[in-house]
DNA sequence: TCATTTTTTCTAATCGTTTTCAATAGGCAT
DNA sequence: ATGCCTATTGAAAACGATTAGAAAAAATGA
């Protein structure tokens, strides 16, 4: 009867140990918390009935009780994202210096199941909620965001007022478009993705604010809307230098696409770095592994992971949450793609 | 005193969903989860009070009554490891088939951290544990695997006794180094990982194997000891090639390693794929983005990670579980760096 | 010694669900 | 009207922990 077996597995509550140790469940509870109002014998007791029953606490009376569970919940696209790791790893670190556990769950880009994950919220099998890729649309997300503790990192929303950790990607695609046009270039290309991800409209924007500043009209032929792949870069980079007016550096919004812009374009006799430049985004770990080697921005990610970690954590023990957008700094990677 | 303020934020329970409607908690409760024993008026009482009160369910509540959360953990080494994507898809898809949720959580290769969210199973806080890259001793994980709900997957432990899906690894291995024998290559390079996983020792072993039935004698010089890196690819053979008696084919149990190397053996005026082949290990997506294009070992990602969820889940739903190792099949890849 | 304080312990309420079991209402046949 | 069956309901007992508040035990002071 207080032995439940499911599949062969038996079930051993703090009842149990309180018999054992011939105490109480509330003196159970106090030696497993530490409190300090329990006397020696009784820690003894207890530990020694813990270790002989292999007794481990049930989270889900625990949080029940406490009305919180000590995890955070990273929702991204899916783990192909290679700096994915780093900001993870900084949430990680953030959330473990205060006793948080961060579990990872993937949407696959489907806003119907990035719902479904913040059900987790919703239902409070999480504490707090950071989304790395938000799909579903930003009324919504700011709406919950009044109700539950959620922020944005990596992404920002088109408006503000949620809490929200990014770069400054208007700034960074403007950089890097400058950086060209400082290298004397004039018809500059640009590959970004279809699916407008709220960074890649940013860096769009900032590509066209350098053009423009540098008096360089801005030509709708030297735009390729494709996807995160490599074949995209490809396919690009094809398109462009079959044109008569061949652009002389190329822009993508991610190094993958470069890469495969630039393979292509070194494999059909043009010289990366001279006859062409290339310029990529997020510093992935194949950006300086092949020559030419790409010249690319580099984000925080770490410290995007750490930073939009602990604030989440300080809204969550604050009435008055701060909804402030951070915006950390970039910086360009200057290699042989460029010239450098 | 029934509105539980929390950081602004307010708590709805059944219990108001209750009132509101007019009804029992427990006729809330028979509602939301559609039993069939209530009448439409209450169906329609309740859900107008649910959308009015915008309440959902708290799931702690939820699961420790029965004592189930219906999620399952896949516990990886870091989310860096690309093959991961396409397991964890398919572990998403088997399990969000059964009404499962899949979380991730990364040890960062730390046996204790591991050890750690292992707790997340002890207590319940999930229903089961796939491990990806276990790291604790398996005859803790083997003695652990008899209580509670835990699978490996990608790796095996080095004895049997709990439920895994893998590859070959040490087949994998032979196919690879008995296609470079079978290409006529007589001194062929092994570049491995100092750190010893399963799958290493395992696909090590089958390049052993393989040179002693084609009765090539083992030469130390040609095995190389790094880590998962692409400059580890590049030092070995760098080392290797300074050799007086060169290799004339290097196996690599993963493409990054490959990448480095030939990239290596590329730009120092060898013939890829004439002076010296290579094999690699993953079938990563840059395995055949740059030319020339690396032949390599490619595994079931999906099937392996679709596979294991489903035989844990039967696992948990059993008296007596099912404790085998499958070995799914693995194929070979060919390309332009075996002169393919 | 006895009153008083301090420390330690226990009983019982609580968190938000699900579910058993008993109760009620309604329909139908007699 | 009476009894019987069925379809809905609600009250209350779980689930396994934490934590007030009361009670008991131990320590202190006169």
């Amino acid at each position: 009867m207080l032995e439940q077996r499911r599949g062969g597995r038996v079930n051993i509550t703090i009842k149990d140990v309180a018999r054992e140790a011939n105490v109480s469940v509330a003196t159970v509870s106090r030696v497993l918390n530490n409190k300090s109002n329990v006397s020696d014998e009784a820690v003894h007791a207890v530990n020694r009935a813990v270790e002989k029953l292999g007794y481990s606490p049930n989270f889900l009376g625990r949080d029940l009780r406490k009305s919180e569970t000590k995890r955070i919940l990273a929702i991204i696209g899916s783990t192909e994202e290679s700096f994915y790791n780093d900001v993870l790893r900084g949430m990680q670190d953030a959330c473990f210096a205060q006793g948080y556990d961060v579990l990872i769950a993937t949407t696959r880009n489907d806003p119907e199941h990035e719902m479904h994950l913040l059900g987790m919220l919703f239902s409070k099998a999480v504490d707090g909620v950071v989304l790395l890729a938000p799909k579903i649309d930003s009324k919504t997300i700011l709406e919950l965001s009044k109700k539950y503790a959620m922020a944005v990192c990596l992404e920002r929303l088109d408006t503000e007022g949620i809490l929200c950790v990014t770069i400054n990607n208007e700034r960074a695609g403007y950089d890097a478009t400058s950086y060209l046009i400082g290298k004397g270039r004039k018809r500059i290309g640009l590959i970004t993705t279809k699916i407008r991800s709220q960074s890649s409209v940013d860096r769009e924007n900032g590509y066209r604010r350098a053009l423009e500043e540098a008096k360089i009209p801005y030509d709708e032929r030297l735009v390729y809307y494709g996807d995160y792949s490599a074949e995209t870069g490809t396919r690009a980079c094809e398109e462009f230098l079959s044109l008569d007016r061949k652009p002389d550096a190329i822009f993508s919004i991610s190094d993958i696409i470069s890469l495969g812009a630039m393979t292509y374009a070194n494999n059909h006799g043009f010289k990366v770095g001279k006859d062409i430049l290339f310029f990529g985004f997020d510093n992935i770990l194949f950006s300086h592994m092949f020559m030419p080697r790409l010249s690319t921005v580099d984000q925080p990610c770490y410290l995007q992971g750490k930073t939009v970690a602990e604030k989440l954590i300080a809204n969550m023990k604050s009435d008055e949450p701060d909804t402030s957008t951070y915006m950390l700094p970039h910086s360009l990677i200057l290699r042989e793609s460029t010239g450098d």
